[in-house]
DNA sequence: ACACCAGGTGGACGACATCGACCGGGCGCT
DNA sequence: AGCGCCCGGTCGATGTCGTCCACCTGGTGT
């Protein structure tokens, strides 16, 4: 994991469909040097997968908000519970007064209301507050 | 925008080097036809671009926390102040007591009080509350 | 000083993206 | 109702690119 590696990520951070030849160039290294390290990359899970981003508007999920959800039981083993509920994005146990943080997606505020009606059928779960997002400044890949 | 658009965007969600050929046998379409669709999708921003999912521990960033940050004056034209720290990973306006909700990933939790340092440096900022998260659960793409 | 090896180069091969010509079915217009 | 237009599809050709391999080189440890 040196300074070409860093660079080769953040090359394909910024457009994963570049051609080797290309990424290859901008560091400095034939393409097949390119590609073998970018092979390692993703064997040492380093680069977990290659995706799509996708406006979220676009595809039914303008309503944006970060929800607290209090709890009265130990949380750690309840991952399941909040993968199960397809409008989550991001689920994380935090330290602080409330015991998870989801983020999450709906079309509508209505949807986001019966999303938190499904958090407190979760076992353990005995409060939430939401923050709903009016705007986003930006979201952008994991800094290097 | 219908279901195979769907079925094509969730399928470069899971994987974004999957082949047009494939791609259409998942849809049931020919390669041309899903490539076409593929490219009026992008055209169109509802695909914004391809990148590549990094583990944020590997290149550095393994602490993560929430920061809420509170103002005193109207924060609708700070995103570039937000953007210039590179630790952000996402600033949102939020409604609620706090005015801007931010996603910071550091090495270190001094790395974090850095952050916050740096945050109360913008204008307009009276106050921070950082949340950190001890596991993450997990973060997927956007919901369709 | 020598041998070993991780990591790089360049080329060959096959697969895939990309484009164009052609086709069919749905919709609006007369 | 009939006609023609056009969006969106299939199929096939072409060139680029990913992928693999054989060889090379510079650094390291004994």
């Amino acid at each position: 994991m040196d300074d070409i590696d860093r660079a080769l990520v953040r090359n394909l951070q910024e457009d994963a469909g570049r051609s080797y030849a290309a990424l290859g160039a901008a560091v400095g290294l034939s393409a097949g040097a390119a590609h073998e390290r970018v092979r390692k990359l993703r064997e040492r899970g380093v680069i977990r997968r290659t995706t799509v981003e996708v406006d979220p508007a676009a595809v039914g999920s303008g309503v944006l908000a970060y929800v607290m959800v209090d709890a009265n039981a130990w949380m750690g083993d309840s991952a399941a519970a909040f993968a199960a509920i397809a409008e989550i994005q991001e689920a994380h146990v935090i330290a602080g007064s409330a015991s998870v943080l989801v983020k999450v997606r709906t079309a509508t505020t209505e949807q986001l209301q019966d999303v938190l009606r499904r958090l407190y059928a979760i076992d353990g779960v005995s409060g939430t507050q939401a923050t709903v997002v009016l705007e986003t400044f930006f979201e952008r890949p994991v800094p290097l």
